[in-house]
DNA sequence: CGCCGATTGATACAATGTATCATGTTACGA
DNA sequence: TCGTAACATGATACATTGTATCAATCGGCG
């Protein structure tokens, strides 16, 4: 437990902030406190969270959080790239490959809700087939593949 | 417009009904008013619906229409596997291949809202190796691209 | 300091989805 | 034909998720 929000924590500083800080050179705009929180929130969980998650997170360290708060933060993050929106389950998850805004693929279990990001050639390849093969110019976008992870696999063979 | 109602129209009759009708045999169930009217709405439509707007469409016809009795048609149609949903806009589309339950592909234009359905053997395949690579075993499961169709790209290409 | 754009706070509201329980409907067997 | 049990609906209230608005605040800069 320790040891994987330590990984999120490490991956975060590597890229995610230098990305960010870029970001707001570039847009004049500022990595505020609020936005700091939300990503120091969603670094510290290996599974996604609901807006509302976020702020009943938020709210100890700063009681004046509010949804319109949170949803702002989520969109900031977003726009740079560096958080990912699951619309399957309508929650945010930190980006684990944040170097560059991507398409990819996010693979979650449905049964103890652990996301794990990749990004495979062969399946942007054979998508992007599929589009010129339908006439549509598709946007690069993450897609979102559910099933169980291996350890949930394991575990439920043992009863 | 009258052809692509009557296209989607026609559509319906060939598998759709035959498939809920097995169903409701096989699991005790009933094909009723209400279903139909909402299969009959969608069917009307090539772009997905949302079920405010389901009930919306409803409501002239039967006054008594509520929320949960939209939602409970959808799930029940969805569960047949003649109705899917769409995650990324919360909406509702007929499903072109309802012979029998399947994964696939719905590509969706972000300017006109249309909705085509695939099912490309390429692309299942890459998201099956994915799955093994990363120790998932993944639903099957509707992805969803978005994108500009041909029209579209034609029309905005012409000013 | 005083300006200006970016950000937040506060509030209210919109959109989407569900729980509950009483009532109605249908298939099926006595 | 009638009773009845399972299936389905109506009505209502509520939960969750997401936005709009506008005033107040912050932070850098001349
Ligand atoms: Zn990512
Ligand atoms: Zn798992
Ligand atoms: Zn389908
Ligand atoms: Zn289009």
């Amino acid at each position: 437990m320790r040891r994987a929000v330590k990984a999120r924590a490490g991956h975060t500083s590597e890229g995610t902030l230098e990305r960010l800080e870029a970001l707001c050179r570039e847009r004049g705009q500022r990595l505020t406190r609020q936005r700091r929180a939300v990503l120091r929130k969603l670094a510290a969980e290996r599974r996604a969270l609901s807006a509302y998650e976020l702020l009943a997170r938020l709210r100890p360290e700063d009681g004046r959080s509010t949804p319109a708060g949170v949803y702002r933060a989520l969109e900031f993050l977003m726009e740079a790239g560096v958080v990912h929106r699951l619309e399957s389950t309508r929650s945010f998850i930190l980006c684990e490959h944040p170097d560059a805004p991507h398409g990819g693929q996010l693979l979650i279990c449905r049964v103890c809700g652990q996301v794990v990001e990749a990004e495979d050639e062969p399946v942007a390849a054979a998508t992007g087939r599929l589009g010129e093969r339908l006439g549509f110019s598709l946007d690069p976008r993450v897609l979102e593949l559910t099933g169980v992870c291996a350890r949930c696999r394991a575990r439920s063979a043992a009863h």
